[in-house]
DNA sequence: GCATCAATAACATGAATATGTGAATAGTGC
DNA sequence: GCACTATTCACATATTCATGTTATTGATGC
């Protein structure tokens, strides 16, 4: 079963390398190899590409907006994005397009391959400085958790709050008098610094405390 | 100028494998071979490895809790994170404590001394099946997700609320009668299907509405 | 022109919330 | 033992919120 690949990229002499590379290698196809991303969604239904490589600049319609167009009619299709540029928001937003890799163009051969097979099987292959950006950036969106000393029991109140449950309803859910649940709330804003139902559930959610 | 490598593994045939496969590559040493985190910062500081090999399961101190220790001293200290599960939470948890990069257990010798090299020398290698967790996740928060249909007007009341503002307040902020940012509030409710501040600011941040 | 809708505003009522005061019990650490 | 804290519960009061009903104005679309 080999695996089908098509190509688009708009540097001519890249091009007919990656097709030769991928058409003298065993176990793999190459349906198609275009310059822009004109007609790209006829060429994509007509010859049933299993993995697209696609480079992000290119005249015309860029990279980015071409995984967003083909997101939408095919999601299960792998592809795999190619570029020689380490840019962040690139990356991010290719990413967020619904890419399925992102490998940068120095990339030897035989690496190549494997990355193609990778994302045909259902990983993200991705170079390694590339992955590097993804991981900060993803770190620093989930890690700064404050703690602003909150006991366990208030905690727990303020995930129930979190959920938009009323007062009763958390004194129920906890076993607990609906008097308790209001000084759990009382201590709650004096360690948060806030004074409402409402500032207190957007800090939780923002600051990841609960 | 090899590369210093210190090892984390509880289970003793593989961290014997792993040293022989260090040991005997050229341009890697194996600095230290351990079964588990006792006195880890005294093996780091006596032995200054450039990148740590840390298994996740480990009897004591788990390999998670030793990178928060580590990265805690060692900002720069390149930590590659090594596991049988694919458990999401386990590689969320070490990416955000810290970890330099995640690799499977089955991966390649050859693959592996790669892994250690990129590692070194600043990337983040990453197993695919990996890489496709964290990038999902990564997609999923950054996606701009359902609209619900909400005019500009909402959205700015909505906003409001989020930032913790009573009706008073939004009154006065947005320049209208507090009797018309309460029609607002409940046409949001509404098109939210919620019955509370506290449900449409959770709801707001968490879809990302705002 | 006419229907539709977003935005504006007012009034009323019961429910929920914010805040203060006061107090009992149980566990921790020194 | 004693100080400290978490957790529990009660009562009181002013404010805020949820919800219903009703109505005017201006912009959009057909």
């Amino acid at each position: 079963m080999e695996i089908r690949v098509m190509i688009f990229e708009d540097n001519q002499s890249l091009r007919e390398s990656i097709y030769q590379l991928i058409h003298g290698s065993p176990g793999f196809a190459c349906v198609g190899a275009y310059e822009d991303c004109s007609h790209l969604l006829e060429h994509v239904r007509k010859n049933t590409p299993d993995v697209i490589l696609m480079d992000i600049q290119m005249p015309g319609m860029n990279g980015i907006e071409a995984v967003k167009m083909l997101r939408e009619k095919y999601p299960d299709l792998k592809i795999l994005m190619q570029t020689i540029f380490e840019d962040s928001d690139k990356i991010f937003q290719s990413i967020c397009a619904g890419a399925s890799g992102y490998i940068l163009k120095n990339t030897s051969p035989a690496r190549f391959l494997d990355f193609i097979k990778e994302t045909y099987e259902g990983g993200a292959p991705m170079s390694p400085s590339v992955a590097k950006k993804v991981l900060n950036k993803f770190a620093k969106q989930n890690s700064p958790k404050k703690d602003f000393n909150l006991s366990d029991r208030e905690k727990e109140v303020l995930s129930c709050l979190v959920k938009g449950m009323s007062y009763k309803l958390i004194a129920d859910a906890c076993f607990i008098s609906i008097e308790t649940v209001r000084v759990h709330i009382k201590n709650i804003y004096n360690k948060l610094h806030v004074h409402s139902k409402g500032e207190a559930i957007s800090m939780a959610i923002k600051d990841r405390i609960v």
